[in-house]
This record gives structure tokens, C-alpha cells and sequence, in this order.
RNA sequence: GCGAGCUUGGCGGAAUGGUAGACGCACGAGACUUAAAAUCUCGAGUCCUAAAAGGACGUGCGGGUUCGAGUCCCGCAGCUCGCACCA
């Protein structure tokens, strides 16, 4: 390379790796675990990754969004918590283990260093002394503990639940390892077996968690309103029918069954009832038919099943119970096993009113059971008004529902509950459709859940100078099961509690525990308990949470339970984690797909005028859909390749560009490409400007109009920049950006006017600082250029605009008649309304299109249109 | 089925009810060069029309409100995502 190749091209390359360390040296990113006082104090977080083993695309775009705000943040004077971690317990690493036999620690450690390579290649301004791993003892055992006070706090319950057993790989499954009934690994016919399970009790605040979500004004509203569904409260009542006349034999202790339902009003329009499969009921009948018992064990099958959900047809068993009406002393209705009652909601039974339920409506003509009207639609008549195919579920007046006999649905649901309350059978309630949380699994590679079990004492926690309870490493995975369960002494311990030899617990949390904390750990990632009050409640809460919208739900919601759960065991102070999110969108590509039907990686596809071919053999390539990056789809680009060719910052600002955060982008090669051009031309810019421009070049009193135009560029991007920036609108701060450096390109031929080198090198500088947060190498490379031996740019405080500079000292008018452009016009701002009117009248073209017309209304809007409405 | 979102040039997209298409990508023309790359300049929604002036049409479709609608309201279609028998 030549020396003037250092003055118009960027060497990327030393650059970028120079000013990492001049950061890390002067360590501007890091901050201490109590927030300074005097300065306010910003905690941006992107969702941690799971340490997979190559960094993708859509991390570095949700980190480099992040490092926006991070580094704009800072710049605005706040103090940044900007921390990094990995998400580092899962399957992954056991499958690994055991397809390839290296052990998941070392897997998952080697994986860690892989990834946070490219990060730091990236120059993230990340406090890297914060980083953690979820799978290292020094997190899971404060883990461990924060179980443990939860445990004393009664926030833990231990009780059974069904479970996906697959009988071939000895193991839990999760619904969605559940494929067509069959496990996902295996193929083996999934048996739903019941274990006794630990359970995290988030139901307790189900009220709380849905409170809050009001005060999350800085969330998408679709995430609000997906967690607002998922707690799902619901108004209604619960009451018993009581068991006519059970038949001989039958057990007396079970004389009724309890329903919930949000339309108790609805009552006398009564004709079943249906209890869920795994109803305690259902079994009592199952255990003496064995009809009973077979359609039981079908549901169970068809139950795990996506696709049974969705084309299930609705199907049922009559029992031959009956139970009584509660109004209707008289009536008797009989029991059904329903396949669409679930057991998981309510009571696991409910009245089927088919007037009023399009399920039990549907259920109803299946097996000719009667439907009686008993909400009479506005609009309807009562004798001609009945119910064929479509039930009611609408409001409208009561009919034949004795007492309730014209009243309006809602007053009458008062009075059936009242009557139900009055007869001791039934009350008003509120049902959540949340569930308790099972965090038990079956695993080796997980935080180990601190108990152990013995025969006189029962469940006994691990003491709190017993931990952490350390995962042991000389595990095998030669055959299926928990490995944990398979060691031979790790679980054999005596009993805390009374000495005695004891066992201890072999599951480990569901991975989802481990990352509902680990925003509060970062504020105190040392400490020997799990938070310290005053860092984590100075830090807390994240200002921006920054990730993928596939964790609207399960995460965000047990982190905000996790976060009332710490607060109520005194680990923090604050109720929601996360005071603003913003959901970014995915990264997609093109796929490829060869003559033979095999999905190409982009590189061996050649991409030309007349279509594709493959690198290679020549031999055409179909180009598939843009979708997202995926391995089975082999449409990934590598970051670390990236980086290679073109650099952090060119990546970073190709993320950054065009595309709304929001939404999915495509990566391109030309794009990236196009990104990589910018970033030179900006450099070769400044360059021309620190060549051309001295130091002290002055400010004149009697600035050239070309000055002045670049001047006031320079102050609107700053403005239009910091507008951008604030909404999230990266892609449109990028647009600024780039029109900044053309006005400041285009400076360059007006060099010898005066106060255009002052211009020039007030653009140079601002711009320096304005791309920053984004292009932070070569924004440091920029100022050094312009400002040597200065402070770095990541240290700087961000560009303030002249009001003087903003405003506008001419305005260009659009003049139109009826609505539609005709003409422009020139005018001083605020000019007066008359004088631009009557220029606005004279334009040539107005002037000849108004011809002859007959003018009945002039509209002006001051600075911005003059409009003519004529007469027709 | 329920809910949310989206729909603007060849493509990604911009636009407090006020000149639609900023900015980028791709494309075309030109300059520089022996040549290419790189770079720079210019052009470009569609049509009347090859060009200019001018005009017509134009933000998924149909209506409405308004002097003026991509933007607000009503209805419809298509696409995407989420939940999905929640009693």
C-alpha cells in the first residue's frame, strides 16, 4: 500500500482492532455497581444469547441496535449499564454430548469464547468485566438460593402433573418435542405419565402481572395484549351440581361436580354436562366401563397432538351420571367425558348451554341433545326465535329461565349468582387461565435444583452454607435418561435435617428460570448473594430491553414474575424489570435451491443478469423465498466472514440501514456491499476536509451562502438525527447521515469561499460524532483525523444544534387550486398572509389555470401551502 | 374462530392532515482511464410523448370527512404474526 492509499482508503482492518483496545484501555465502558450519583442512569439490555456456537445475523443486528442507544445514551450524559452474558444451560449441549461425546461444559465454553470473539470483533461497548454464563456455579448457585427464599416464602409448591413421557429416551418432553403424539428424538408413542413436579406459584400474582402491564407504556401494545390473554382473567361463577341418584357402588364421597362458567344466566338453557378427560370424575366412571376407559386413554393420546387440536371434531361419552338443575329441582341432565373440555382451565367441567356456545351447540346435534333458546337478540321475536346451526352469544333479554324471565343478561347473571350464593352451591368468582410453573426437568445440563429427599423428613432444602449444589462433570450420556439420575454417588447424601441417608434431587430448573434474573445479576454480577439491594435497585429498571418478539410471552412474563417473587424475599426494590422493550424484526435472505432440489449456501450461488448459477458447476440455480436465515435452509451469512471482508462498522450500519428496526430486513450483497462504499466515501470526505481545511479555521462575519448552507445542514441533521434516534427510527438517522455527507461532498467546490473551511470541518466533526453510535471505529478514526491527540469520540458528548442555524429563512410555498399542485412560490417565513396570496395568484401557471375562474376561497397556511378553491 | 400488525416505484423504505416517493439498493447515461475496477456527475413513478413546457393518473380495493387524505372514519380484500375448543 502506498502512502496516499492511507489517506483515501480506509484500512478497516488495524483500525477497528486499535480502537477496541484504546476503549478498553480507557475503559469507557465501564461503570461501577452503585450508579454515580450526579448523573442520571440508563441500563440498556439485548436479550442474551444461547451460546450455540457461531453468532447469526439477528444477533448482531438486536446488538448493534442496542449499542445505538447504549453509546447515544452515553453521549447524552447518562451513565450506561450496558452488560453481556450467555444464556448457557440447555439441550443443545446434552444432544451434543451425546451425538458427538464432548461433554456440555466444554461444548458450551468453547462455543462462549467463539461467540464472544466476533461480539468484541463487532466493538460493542459492552462492560465486559459484567459478563456471565448461566451455567457456571457462581450464577446458578445465587440461583439456588433465590429458590430457596421463594421456597420459605411459599412461592414454590410441589405437587403432580401430567407430563410427555417418552419411553424410548427416558425423558420429559415439552408440548412442542410432541410431534403427531410421537416424541420428537425418538419417534417412540408419547405416554402422559404423572411426576411429581416443583412449581413456581406465579398464579399468586397473576392479578399483579396483569396490573402492571398497564404501567409498561413503553411496550408494543401487541405484547401487552398477548401477556394480557395469557393471564386471561375471566369473570364468571363457579358452582356444584350435585350427582342424582349415583348409581350402586359408586364412590360417596364424590356427590357433585364443579363447574366454572362466565354465563351462569344462562342456566335454564341447560342440556349437559361435560367433564374433562382427565377429570377425577372420569376416572371413577373409567375404573367401572370399560368403554369409559377407552375413550379416556384415546383422548390422551389425540390430546398431545397439534394437529388433533386443530381439526378436532368434538366428541363425547355419556357417562350415565346425572346431576340436578340447581333452579330446576326436578330436571335432571346427564354427565358427558368431552374431548374439548380441558383440564387445565376452570374445574375441568362445565354446563353445556348449546343455545349459547357454538361448542356446545356443535356437541349438542352431534348427540341429540336438546337446545333450548334462552337469550332473546334484540330485534327478535320470542315465538318465532329459535336456534339452528348458530348459537346466540350476544347480549339480549332472557327467556325461559323462570325467574330470570326478562331481565338483560347482564342483571340477570347478578341474580343467578345471588340465588346460586343463596342456596350455598355456588359464588361469584374471578378464573385466571394462567397456570402455576413447572420448572422441574429431567436433565443433566441444568441448574440443579437445591433439595434433597428423605424418607422421614420429606422434601429438605439444601442449607444455605451447603451451597451452591455443584453439577457434577464425570457424568455419561452412553444411555438415555437424566445422567444426573444415572451417577453413581452424586445423589446419595444424608438428610440435612435428621442425618440419615437421603437422595438428592435429580431434576434441574427449566432453562427459562435462568434467564428471568439474570438482568438483576448483571447489576451485582460478583456479589456473593444473588443481587445487592443498591446496585440492583439504582440500575433496575432496564431502561431499553431490546429482542426478539418470540419471547413476548413465557420470558417477559416470568421475568416480571421473578421480579415480584425477589421483591417480595427482599432481593430488590422494583416491581417491573423492564420499563421499555422494543421487539426487532428478523433477518432474513434469499434461498437457493440446485436442480436436484438441495438448498445452496449463498456463496456457491453466483447471482447474475439473466438469474443464478451455481459457482461452481454453472448449472442454474432456482432462487427461492427471502425468509429467515436457517441452517436447514443453508440462507446464513456468517457474521465473522463479514467482518473479514468488510469490517465491524460496515455491518453494522447495513443492519442499520433501510429497514424500520421493527420490521424484518433482507440481507443482501449488495447491500452490504453498498454499506462498505459509504463507509469509505466518508472517510475519503473527512480526509479532503482535514487536507483542505486548517484547524483554526474561522467563522467570518460575512459568510458565504455556500457556508451558510452547509452550516445549517450540519445543525438539521443534528436535529433530525436526535429525532430519529429517540423514536427508534435508526434507518431514517442513516437517510440524515447520508445526505450530510453529500451536502458536505458537495462543499467541497466551494472550497475558497468564505466560512467554508469553518463549515467544512463543522460538518467533518459532526458528523464524526453523529455516525458514532452507529460506526464507532470509524468515527474515532474520523475525529482523530480532525482533532488529534483529543478525546475519543466514544467519550464525547453529543452535538447540541443552533437554534439560530434551525431556523428557516426561506420557505418554499406549494401553491395549489382545489387541492392540486400547480405551482411553487418563494416566500420570507411568517411573510405576510396578503403579499402571499397575491404572489402565490401571479405565479404564471396558477395565474393561467385561474383564468377565467371565479376564486371563492383562499386557504393559507403559513410556511406551508397556499390553496385556491374555485367556483364550478 | 379470536386478536394484532402490514399493504407506497424494479426492491428496502421516507413523509406533525399540507409539494408522495427523502435516503439506500438495483438500473441507465456521461466524465476520468489504454482498459477495467474504483471514483465522480447526471437521469429515472406510469401515461399523453422521443424530449421540453404542460397535463392526466398514481400510496391494496370501495365509500366518507376535509379547501386538501398515504395519513382520519366506515366497509372489503390480500399477506404476516400470535393465541387457539379458555366454558
Amino acid at each position: 500500500m502506498t502512502a496516499d492509499d492511507t489517506l483515501t482508503h480506509y484500512d478497516f482492518r488495524n483500525v477497528e482492532s486499535h480502537w477496541q483496545e484504546e476503549w478498553e484501555k480507557a475503559g469507557v465502558f465501564t461503570v461501577p455497581d452503585i450508579p454515580p450519583a450526579g448523573k442520571p442512569k440508563y441500563y440498556v439490555l439485548e436479550m442474551f444469547p444461547y451460546p450455540s456456537g457461531q453468532l447469526h445475523m439477528g444477533h448482531v443486528r438486536n446488538y448493534a441496535l442496542g449499542d445505538v442507544i447504549a453509546r447515544y445514551k452515553r453521549a447524552r450524559g447518562f451513565s450506561v449499564l450496558h452488560p453481556m452474558g450467555w444464556d448457557a444451560f440447555g439441550l443443545p449441549a446434552e444432544n451434543a454430548a451425546r451425538e458427538r461425546g464432548v461433554h456440555p461444559k466444554e461444548w458450551t465454553l468453547a462455543n462462549i469464547a467463539a461467540m464472544r470473539e466476533t461480539l468484541q470483533r463487532l466493538g460493542f461497548s459492552l462492560n465486559w468485566d459484567r459478563e456471565i454464563a448461566t451455567c457456571l456455579p457462581d450464577y446458578y448457585g445465587k440461583q439456588q438460593k433465590l429458590f430457596l427464599d421463594f421456597l420459605k416464602a411459599g412461592l414454590v409448591d410441589r405437587r403432580e402433573s401430567w407430563v410427555n413421557w417418552d419411553p424410548v429416551d427416558h425423558t420429559v418432553l415439552a408440548n412442542e418435542q410432541v410431534v403427531d403424539g410421537k416424541g420428537w428424538r425418538s419417534g417412540a408413542l408419547i405416554e402422559k405419565k404423572k411426576l411429581s413436579q416443583w412449581f413456581l406459584r406465579i398464579t399468586k400474582f397473576a392479578p399483579d402481572l396483569l396490573d402492571g402491564l398497564k404501567t409498561l407504556k413503553r411496550w408494543p401494545d401487541r405484547v401487552r395484549v398477548m401477556q394480557e390473554r395469557w393471564i386471561g382473567r375471566s369473570e364468571g361463577a363457579r358452582l356444584r351440581f350435585s350427582l342424582a341418584q349415583p348409581p350402586h357402588g359408586f364412590d360417596e364421597n364424590l356427590d357433585s361436580v364443579e363447574v366454572f362458567t362466565t354465563r351462569p344466566e344462562t342456566l335454564f338453557g341447560m342440556s349437559f354436562l361435560a367433564i374433562a378427560p382427565d377429570h377425577p370424575l372420569a376416572a371413577k366412571v373409567a375404573a367401572r366401563n370399560t368403554e369409559a376407559a377407552a375413550f379416556v386413554a384415546e383422548c390422551r393420546r389425540m390430546g398431545t397432538s397439534v394437529e388433533a387440536v386443530e381439526t378436532a371434531e368434538k366428541r363425547g361419552l355419556d357417562t350415565g351420571l346425572r346431576v340436578s338443575h340447581p333452579f330446576l329441582p326436578d330436571a335432571t341432565f346427564p354427565v358427558w367425558i368431552a374431548n374439548f373440555v380441558l383440564m387445565d382451565y376452570g374445574t375441568g367441567a362445565l354446563f353445556g348451554c348449546p343455545s349459547g356456545d357454538q361448542r356446545d351447540l356443535d356437541f349438542a346435534r352431534k348427540y341429540d341433545l336438546p337446545v333450548k333458546a334462552v337469550v332473546l337478540p334484540a330485534g327478535e321475536d320470542a315465538a318465532s326465535f329459535g336456534i339452528t346451526k348458530k348459537a346466540w352469544t350476544g347480549e339480549g333479554t332472557m327467556i325461559n329461565s323462570g325467574f330470570l324471565d326478562g331481565e338483560t343478561c347482564e342483571a340477570a347473571r347478578k341474580e343467578a349468582i345471588a340465588r346460586l350464593e343463596g342456596l350455598g352451591i355456588g359464588s361469584g368468582v374471578v378464573n385466571w387461565r394462567l397456570r402455576d410453573w413447572g420448572v422441574s426437568r429431567q436433565r443433566y445440563w441444568g441448574c440443579p435444583i437445591p433439595v434433597i429427599h428423605c424418607e422421614s423428613c420429606g422434601a429438605v432444602p439444601v442449607p444455605d452454607d451447603q451451597l451452591p449444589v455443584v453439577l457434577p462433570e464425570d457424568v455419561t450420556f452412553d444411555r438415555p435418561g437424566n445422567p444426573l439420575d444415572h451417577h453413581p454417588t452424586w445423589k446419595h447424601v444424608s438428610c440435612p435435617s435428621c442425618g440419615k441417608p437421603a437422595l438428592r434431587e435429580t431434576d434441574t430448573f427449566d432453562t427459562f428460570v435462568d434467564s428471568s434474573w439474570y438482568f438483576a445479576r448483571f447489576t451485582a454480577p460478583h456479589a456473593d448473594t444473588p443481587t445487592v439491594r443498591a446496585a440492583a435497585d439504582g440500575w433496575l429498571a432496564v431502561d431499553q430491553y431490546i429482542g426478539g418478539i418470540e419471547h413476548a410471552i413465557l420470558h417477559l412474563l416470568y421475568a416480571r414474575f421473578f421480579t415480584r417473587a425477589m421483591r417480595e424475599t427482599g432481593h430488590l426494590d422494583v416491581t417491573e424489570p423492564f420499563a421499555g422493550l422494543f421487539t426487532q424484526g428478523m433477518v432474513n435472505h434469499e434461498s437457493y435451491k440446485d436442480s436436484d432440489g438441495n438448498w445452496l449456501y449463498p456463496e456457491e450461488v453466483e447471482r447474475g443478469s439473466s438469474g443464478a448459477t451455481h459457482r461452481g458447476t454453472g448449472n442454474a440455480v432456482t432462487v427461492g423465498r427471502v425468509e429467515k436465515m436457517s441452517k436447514s435452509k443453508r440462507n446464513t451469512v456468517a457474521p465473522s466472514a463479514i467482518i473479514d471482508r468488510f469490517g465491524a462498522d460496515t455491518a453494522r450500519w447495513f443492519v442499520l440501514s433501510d429497514s424500520p428496526p421493527e420490521r424484518d430486513m433482507e440481507w443482501t450483497e449488495a447491500g452490504v456491499a453498498g454499506a462498505g462504499r459509504f463507509v469509505q466515501r466518508l472517510f475519503r470526505i473527512v480526509r479532503s476536509v482535514v487536507a483542505d481545511c486548517t484547524a483554526d479555521a474561522a467563522l467570518p462575519d460575512d459568510i458565504s451562502t455556500a457556508g451558510d448552507t452547509l452550516r445549517r445542514a450540519t445543525h438539521r441533521t443534528i436535529a433530525a438525527v436526535t429525532e430519529a434516534l429517540e423514536g427508534f427510527a435508526v434507518n431514517v438517522a442513516v437517510a440524515r447521515l447520508h445526505e450530510l455527507t453529500s451536502a458536505l461532498a458537495d462543499a467541497e467546490r466551494s472550497a475558497k469561499e468564505a466560512g467554508v473551511a469553518f463549515a467544512r470541518r463543522e460538518a467533518a466533526r459532526t458528523l464524526s460524532l453523529l455516525v458514532a453510535p452507529m460506526m464507532p471505529h470509524l468515527a474515532e478514526e474520523l475525529l482523530a483525523a480532525l482533532e488529534p491527540g483529543q478525546s475519543l469520540a466514544a467519550e464525547r458528548s453529543w452535538p447540541e444544534a443552533d437554534p439560530a442555524l434551525l431556523a428557516v429563512t426561506q420557505v418554499h410555498l406549494a401553491v395549489q387550486i382545489m387541492g392540486k399542485l400547480r405551482g411553487t412560490i418563494e416566500a420570507e417565513p411568517d411573510e405576510d398572509p396578503a403579499a402571499v396570496l397575491a404572489r402565490a395568484e401571479a405565479e404564471p401557471n396558477v395565474a393561467r389555470l385561474l383564468e377565467g375562474q371565479r376564486i371563492v376561497k383562499r386557504i393559507h397556511v403559513p410556511n406551508r401551502i397556499v390553496n385556491f378553491v374555485v367556483a364550478k
